[in-house]
DNA sequence: CTGAAAGCGCTTACAG
DNA sequence: CTGAAAGCGCTTACAG
């Protein structure tokens, strides 16, 4: 058995002495045609002798879906992706749907890449979590006729879905939050500052500053990579500063954490001697200790509109774009506020004066 | 130009006025035939102008290739399998190959159902984190003609390449380095116990013990689920005994994270009143306060052993094995020490007498 | 209810 | 160097 080929419809149809027509309409549970209880078991059994596994290839060739999306995200190891991936990967599974990870580690090129390969392979529909800007990829996904969605908050005259997160409110609430308790010298870990993503959490950032009377100082903003380590070493270096801040609001978890040690390394305690606020609330953010202060995005929910919005458009067929209702969703990020975050101590230098 | 149906290879030759296997070729760039300059830069033109994509489905059907492998591992949410399944794309990538990614939950229906797909899909290779024990899943792994490698520790006759990871020997070494700080009573925070990466830890653990000359206390093992959740709750047990425990190992960091506010919850200092390891070796573990000892997997090693000897059945073409050498391989968790583990303090109860 | 047949888009010997 | 053609395995009208 294992050194035969695979058996194909037609194997199974000569053995159950059917047509293969027969066989793909059992396989297919097609409707419109109605076969009678003994033939079809004769041909399961067939199927079930012959291990007959249908071609998803043959079939996705000949009717045109392939019941395969592709998800492109900047990083699958960054716990806010991961569980971004894992929601999506479970919803697909449960409509039927394989998902094909492709990570651009926020690299244009590899996201064309990417893109190339998963129209290539003629997948039903895209999640494009862009890396950031207007991108070859996108311009490709946007000429194209396979649905997508994006998860980028880049405005400008999408002709598709997208979920959008307001980045900005993000960077408002976390600022906000800070100045609340009384820190008068706020820092800012932005991600690469090339990508809307980091610019929208620093406007709000600014707007929270400029609302409550104060001016930005631009060497409190540092750039990060989203990952521990640029966070740690961002830390550092606006710790070196002759003004040190006594807050910090790092654009991502992954940074805040890094932060935390960075601040550590100073023999700074958190939050007594240094506030830190992060942005995702990835699961761990709660397991930390301190508890990390952040900003949360609604990632269940992010995952479960962007399939909604996907899946309509797949299912709804060539064309049929779907609820226009559904075509723009822009999710609230939310602050939740835990321990990694106080009002500054009465030693401390960045206190309000 | 968005209002056409995709250009085929057909309607490149027809504007490039070639046949239809001269774009082929000019596609595949196949090297017994030689196309002149001029003939190729026509082509080239045509597919430019029309934007010619080629249908990976169409040529997987016909040669066999699909340039696609599949990804089955319990939980992409679990830090330690969206590192491997970084690394695993990662790879895939710069060799051509895409991932898809199918989560098992630990339910080996749900992994038995991923790999009917991947197998109907026509994936070129297989890569399968078992959920543990012999599966359906596995079986028609093993009946089946698809390449594929598994990383469990299931040696009953595997006929197939196998990375293997010592759990045993992680178990000892965690176990070990406690009763070496003087830690007499030692909790052990398992997995689920029917799969076999469970019951191997344990056997480190009980390993560790006997030589050292203790007993094995049942009550210091209580089941955990691999999560932060499990862990907490699982600690919590532990401290609920008559003769708590000084230390713990937990299964993976997610439980040692849990364990660790399990702790916290109780009012105990880690690791001053409760040391803790965990196993894995996440990113995360450096960047906790305090930092987690626990034992390693060398992630990064798994993920290119794995691709290595995949990709090597795969591309070595149907029916042609890997080299012998590399259809085996075991790889040794390390030990390593930070700050969460520690010689238990006087007044602990669990301290050697 | 059942069968013969076209065709999805490609690759690959096989002739010229 | 170039073209005509078979065939990968399936779905889906179209006749019987």
């Amino acid at each position: 058995m294992s050194s035969k080929a695979r058996a194909t419809q037609i194997d199974v149809a000569r053995l159950a002495g059917v047509s293969q027509a027969m066989v793909s309409y059992v396989v297919n549970g097609n409707g419109a045609v109605k076969i009678p209880d003994e033939t079809r078991k004769r041909i399961l059994e067939a199927m079930q002798t012959l291990g007959y596994v249908p071609n998803a290839l043959a079939r996705g060739l000949r009717s045109g879906r392939t019941k395969t999306i592709g998800l492109v995200i900047p990083d699958n190891a960054n716990p806010f992706f991961a569980e971004v991936a894992r929601f999506i990967e479970n919803i697909g599974f449960e409509n039927g749907f394989s998902v094909i990870l492709c990570n651009s580690d926020y690299d244009l090129d590899k996201e064309n890449a990417h893109v190339d390969v998963l129209l290539a392979k003629q997948v039903d529909g895209v999640i494009f979590c862009s890396s950031g800007g207007t991108s070859e990829a996108q311009q490709k996904l946007r000429d194209g006729k396979t649905p997508w969605v994006t998860l980028d908050h880049d405005i400008s005259g999408l002709q598709t879905g997208s979920v959008l997160i307001d980045y900005e409110l993000g960077g408002y609430l976390a600022t906000r939050h800070l100045l609340d308790l009384g820190h008068d010298r706020i820092g800012c870990i932005t991600g690469p500052t090339q990508f809307s993503s980091s610019t929208e959490r620093l406007d709000g950032y600014r707007q929270a500053l400029h609302e409550a009377g104060r001016s930005v100082d631009p060497t409190l903003i540092v750039p990060g990579d989203f990952r521990i380590r640029g966070g740690e070493a961002a830390m550092l270096a606006l710790l070196k500063l002759d003004h040190p801040p006594s807050a910090v609001f790092a654009f991502n978890d992954l940074m805040a954490i890094g932060a935390m040690q960075g601040a550590r390394i100073h023999g700074l305690q958190v939050p007594a001697e240094m506030s830190i606020v992060g942005f995702d609330d990835i699961p761990l953010a709660e397991a930390l200790h301190p508890t990390l202060t952040t900003i949360a995005q609604p990632i269940s929910e992010i995952a479960r509109v962007v399939m909604m919005i996907l899946l309509g458009q797949v299912q709804g067929g060539a064309g049929v774009p779907a609820p226009k209702a559904f075509n723009r969703v822009v999710l609230k990020p939310s602050l939740v506020v835990r321990a990694s975050s106080c009002a500054p101590g009465p030693s401390n230098p960045g206190a309000t004066g």
